[in-house]
Formats: structure tokens, sequence, C-alpha cells
DNA sequence: ACCTGAACACCGTTCAAGT
DNA sequence: ACCTGAACACCGTTCAAGT
């Protein structure tokens, strides 16, 4: 069979497509929802209209009407988009707070590979079909630890919780680093400052509140490290 | 001295002032956040908006920003409203996680007396006076726990940060149940019909998942049990 | 069935002009 | 100093009309 896309070929310099735009990707779900993540991995949530949106796709903001029912749908087929990223492991009864922790880090490094998107799956809670695998995986995981029913569900909506919150507010935190890169170190000054007479306790503490860096990890390490140990409280073996 | 005030007596009916509206109170800072509050408590933050707050006090949208800098101030001031109506007891080390419980039971109270405006401090983390106060309360409980500093500061994140977002999801649910009063017999429904082939885990806990109404206290509750619990574990004494 | 131009009904914010 | 009307530069969504 001959070639039968224009595709595969450059343009010849005769053809009556030279100087076009490159043929559009016609639009579909799958299009739009690889677009739209591309504006919010480029410039964040903010960034994301329809129209800028459909401008991307070279077509006008109505057209993508047909394929999304609206914007709020669209961000719940981009959360379901990052979970379909989400790799859980088979449950090993023997490391399960091991497996928990590891879970936790990997989807908080899928959600934080998106700049500010994890706020988008705190004021929806995700339902797509990936983001309830993820939560069947980790049910799995708690399950596998021998916790009783009811503690296993209340895990299962706590930690993704914790999880989704951390992503967001590190990811407003490098946002704002990025527009404004001695900000911090303004707060920190801001916070050395209160008067002790009427802050004392944060005057007492602000060293360790006012951590560099890295600490946002360590933070999530301890507040993880906490879940996790308050878990096994409940374990029954 | 006479009456030099109108405010006092009904305007008589010979009064040229007659069939006016009522004197508008002055704008000023208090003014305009006590409108802005009056309007997230009847419609939710997504009915906070310049001009329609302007309406409320009798103004243009332009007249606001001589004593607002913008949306995110007055996002920041409402939150700081708020944080003025926390109590936080003084500190009593025989008995500090029972305090730390009432007060993430107190803050939640408050947060949640004012529909989702918990997830305006979600975006934008609060730093004004009335919530530094907070936190230095909360950080005085926690030390007479006698934890370590790092775990005292790493505690006064992690819990307020809990408690907000488990008061802007149950303000998000409360908010869908009065649209779509049997959206939440639909998920249920949903949930449940789930293939247990490929989702054996929800298959199996869809019922100690699916609460009913009193079960987001209960949530709430075993949190931050969870949280408390690992705290103690801290605790060197 | 899919796409489009144009419009509708909103937003936050600015700015020159008034008092 | 404080307030205002009018405009600017945006939004999400709809709808009649096209192919």
């Amino acid at each position: 069979m001959f070639v039968s896309s224009t595709d595969e070929l450059p343009t010849p310099p005769w053809s009556s497509l030279k100087g076009r735009k490159p043929a559009r990707r016609p639009l579909s779900r799958e299009a739009i929802v690889d677009a739209a993540l591309a504006v919010v991995d480029a410039g964040g949530l903010a960034a994301l209209n329809m129209r800028r949106l459909a401008e991307e796709l070279d077509t006008g903001p109505a057209s993508l009407y047909a394929h999304v029912s609206g914007k709020d749908e669209l961000l719940q087929l981009l959360i379901d988009r990052v979970a379909a990223e989400v790799e859980v492991p088979a449950p090993d009864p023997e490391r399960w707070q091991g497996q928990v922790k590891d879970f936790a880090r990997e989807l908080r490094a899928r959600l934080s590979a998106h700049r500010d998107l994890a706020g988008a799956s705190l004021a929806n809670i995700p339902t797509g079909p990936h983001a309830l695998l993820v939560i069947d995986g980790l049910l799995g995981i708690l399950r596998a630890g021998g916790l009783p029913d009811q503690v296993v569900a209340y895990a299962a909506d706590l930690l993704p919780q914790f999880i989704t919150i951390d992503a967001y507010e590190g990811s407003l935190y490098a946002e704002r680093m990025e527009r404004e890169p001695d900000y911090f170190e303004e707060f920190r000054t801001y916070m050395r400052a209160l008067p002790a007479s009427r802050f004392p306790n944060i005057a007492a503490l602000v060293e360790p509140m006012m951590g560099d860096d890295e600490d946002a990890d360590d933070r999530f390490e301890f507040g993880l490290d906490l879940i996790v140990r308050g878990l096994a409280s409940f374990a029954h073996r």
C-alpha cells in the first residue's frame, strides 16, 4: 500500500497545502484533555479557560462543548487522567505500613507534577474510573494490614485528603516563589518581628516553624508517619 | 444636649428625608467585611463578587477599592474576622490532648458557620493578626503537652490544615445536598453497582465507606483521634 | 454529527472626573 | 480624601446557523 497520509512525509513544495498550518488534530475528549493538561502544566489552573484552550486547539470555545459538558467536567477528566498515572502495588500484608507510605509519596508526586491541579480535586471529589481504581488499591493495602473495616474506610478518605492538600499547598508555595522570589524571606522576617508579648509561642518557635525548602518534604513525612502510626494502633495482629 | 443624630428617632412625616432610603452606613473596611460575610453566609463564596458586594452597600464596585486592595485582601480579612471568633483556652498541661481536640472542634464549628468560606483559607494561608493568635494558642497547648519543638511546629500546620479541609468538604457536601437533594443517594447507588471484579475492595467496603449524615462528624473525630494519638507518642513525659 | 460566529450575561480592576 | 460612572479586559456558556 502506498502512503495514504500526508502526515508521514514533508509537504512537497508544489502542494496546495504548502504554507497551511499543520493539519489540526480532530477534536475529541482525549485531545481536549491533553491540551488542557498542557495548559495547566504551563500556567497552572488559573491559566486554564475555555477560550484559551480552544485557541490551543485551533478552534472556537463553543466547539469544546460538543465533547465536554463544561469546565467542571473537564477538570474531573483532568484529575482522572492524572489518577491513571498513579501506580498502586499489590498488597503485601508483611509491609502494609511501608506500602501506605509509598502510595502516599507516589500520589503526591503525580499530583505535584501538574502545578496546582490538586486544587481541582479539593473542590470536586474525584469519582472517575481511574480515581476509583486508586482508592480501591489503597483500600487493598489497608485491608491487608488487618485493620477494622471502618478504620480502613475512614483512612481511605483521610489519606488522599492529606496528600492532596499537601500537594496543593506545595504548588501554591512554588508558584508564589516563582512570582515573588523573596516572599518567603520577607514572611520569615515578619514572623521573627512579631512581639513576644502577644505571640509568645510563635516567638519561641519561629525557627522550627519557618523551615527551609526541604522542610516541605519533612513536614509531609511527619504527617504521614503520624497517620500511619495511628492506623497501626488499630491493627489486630 | 439635644438629639443631634437622625438615627435615633423615626423620621418625622414632614421631613424632606421622608421616603429616602435609610442613611447609608459610611464605607469602611469594617462595613465592607461585614457585608461580605453576610453575602458568603447567604450564598457561599461563589456569590461573593465585588459588584454584588457594592450593590449590598449601595455603591459602585470602584468605591470598594478605596478601602480594600482587591478581592484577595478581602478574603484574607474575612478569614481573619472568623479567626477572631475562635476561642482558645489557656494551656493546661494535664489535659493537653483534650484541649487539642476541643480546639479542633471549635475551629471547625467557627469555619462551618460560614458555608464554604474555609475554602478561601486553603488558597491563601491566613496570616492576619487573629489567625496568628489562634496559631499561637494552639502552639501553647501543644507545648504544654511536652512535645518536642519540631513536632509542635509541624502539628500547628497539620491540625489547622486537617480541620480546614474537613470543614470545606463538609460545606461542599451540604451545598450539594441543598441543590440536589438525592445526589448522595444516587452516588451511593452508583458505588454499590461497581463491578466487584474490577473494584473488589470498594465492593467489600461500600457500606462503611458510604456513611450517613452523622458519619461526617465520626470521620472528623476519627482523624482527630488519629493525629492526637500520634502526637502523644512523641510526648516525653 | 460536528463545528462555528456571534452574542449573552457575567467577572475584577482601573482611571479620569467629580465632590 | 473619598467617591463615582464608565470603560477595559477578561470570563463560561448558549444558540442559531452553517457544513
